[in-house]
DNA sequence: CCAAAAGTGTTTATGATACACCCATGT
DNA sequence: ACATGGGTGTATCATAAACACTTTTGG
């Protein structure tokens, strides 16, 4: 079996778009660079891939090292790979696309001197290396793909009211949404369990508390059955 | 700045899953492998990536080595980076989508001593590598966008007839569709141009001919216009 | 009693589906 | 004249959109 030259081979790496949900709307994890180079520049969370993981696997190490997060919603968004992309040389990277609940929590800086910060998605810093293009992918992808798939659920937590729901689909849509038929379609689906209990601690009229059904909706997918939002 | 280790490189490969259509319907494009590993074995075309390209330019350059077709359709699929995917040891595949026109012609073999067939996408033979799975992706792709995306204007002959574009739907989708309510859905969607003319040379009433008009596509896509079939 | 969000139905418009016959052409 | 696919309209059903008021709770 041939070997393979090393000269054919490039550095290969991954980066994430982390979204959140926060107060201010939509949120997007970025990490300030520790290291040369665009050392002090913000720059998606990621890293070198190593031979003996794969590619979600890298991308979930290094979420963990530089952001402290863990158990998320993680998918292959798109791999970039022009010349000229890194400084460094021939740098391919795969990117990945990932949902986190609770983005009120305070990510940890870890391993190496890097410190990640949420962002809104509307009003990033500058962005190292071509970031910027992965980013606008990502939110476009977010946009249409939460239409047709149930990604909100993966920002909100676990049990969330209509509303909350409603604001989050407006916010990632970026328009208002009728009230009346939005409650309407979303129960319609029939992947929403009600908790029986309500809000606590609002100064107004509580609001029950839904979950989603992870489990109802895998069986739906088997028969013809679409989401659609 | 510093430099990447070796050890840490990756070989990379594109891998192209080429789509045509043909009288016995959805094809695709295979070369028979003239090299260890899964020598003699059927795979999808594809090679290393040279590290002054990128990634599209990649694909294109092997399919034109490897099968003489150019001007086709491309668009990134999915990358695979398993550990374990490549018995040479670490390489990351990054696949292609490609979709050619007149795929009665026959394309040649080239370069390397490989040779290209055209299979029905039904019954392919076995496959090397993890191919089977990219092709998978491939067909679940192409079922998919050719409802919200003109890709089967990609397969077809520049001039079409109605009776031909709903047979390449029927064959994709893999089902009958209505005449009267499919011919009625696409010319309403404003994309099709009459060309005035009409087929030659068939036995029963000839049909009109018909072009995609890409250019108002574009332009349509600026708005809030949705392409669906 | 006021503010703030929860909760609730009906009407209208739009798009999707089902369906059958005559037409033109070549052999 | 017959075989083959081309070409056409309407009625019905389902889904989406528009729209406003009452209820509950805390402050």
């Amino acid at each position: 079996m041939p070997a393979i030259e090393e000269a054919l081979r490039p550095a290969l790496t991954v980066d994430c778009v982390v979204f959140g949900w926060g107060e201010a709307g939509l949120r997007l994890l970025l990490i300030r660079r520790g290291r040369s180079p665009f050392k002090g520049s913000w720059a998606l969370p990621g890293g070198f891939v190593r031979p003996d993981e794969g590619l979600a696997s890298a991308a979930r190490r290094e979420l963990d090292e530089e952001t402290g997060l863990s158990r998320l919603f993680l998918e292959q968004l798109y791999t970039f790979g022009d010349p000229g992309r890194d400084p460094r040389g021939w740098v391919v990277s795969v990117a990945y696309f990932a949902l986190v609940r609770q983005a009120g929590l305070e990510p940890r800086a870890a391993t190496d001197a890097t410190r990640a910060e949420w962002f809104a998605a509307d009003a990033l810093p500058e962005l190292a290396f071509d970031h910027r293009e992965i980013v606008r992918l990502a939110v476009e992808r977010l946009r249409a793909k939460v239409r047709y798939a149930p990604l909100g659920f993966e920002l909100l937590p676990r049990e969330f009211t209509l509303g909350e729901l409603q604001r989050l689909y407006e916010g990632i849509l970026g328009g208002p949404l009728d009230k009346r038929n939005f409650r309407r379609k979303v129960l319609g689906l029939g992947l929403l369990e009600d908790t029986g209990r309500r809000q606590e601690g609002v100064a107004h009229r509580a609001a029950r508390l839904y979950r989603f059904d992870r489990e109802r909706y895998r069986r739906l997918q088997r028969g013809d059955f679409a989401f659609r939002l």
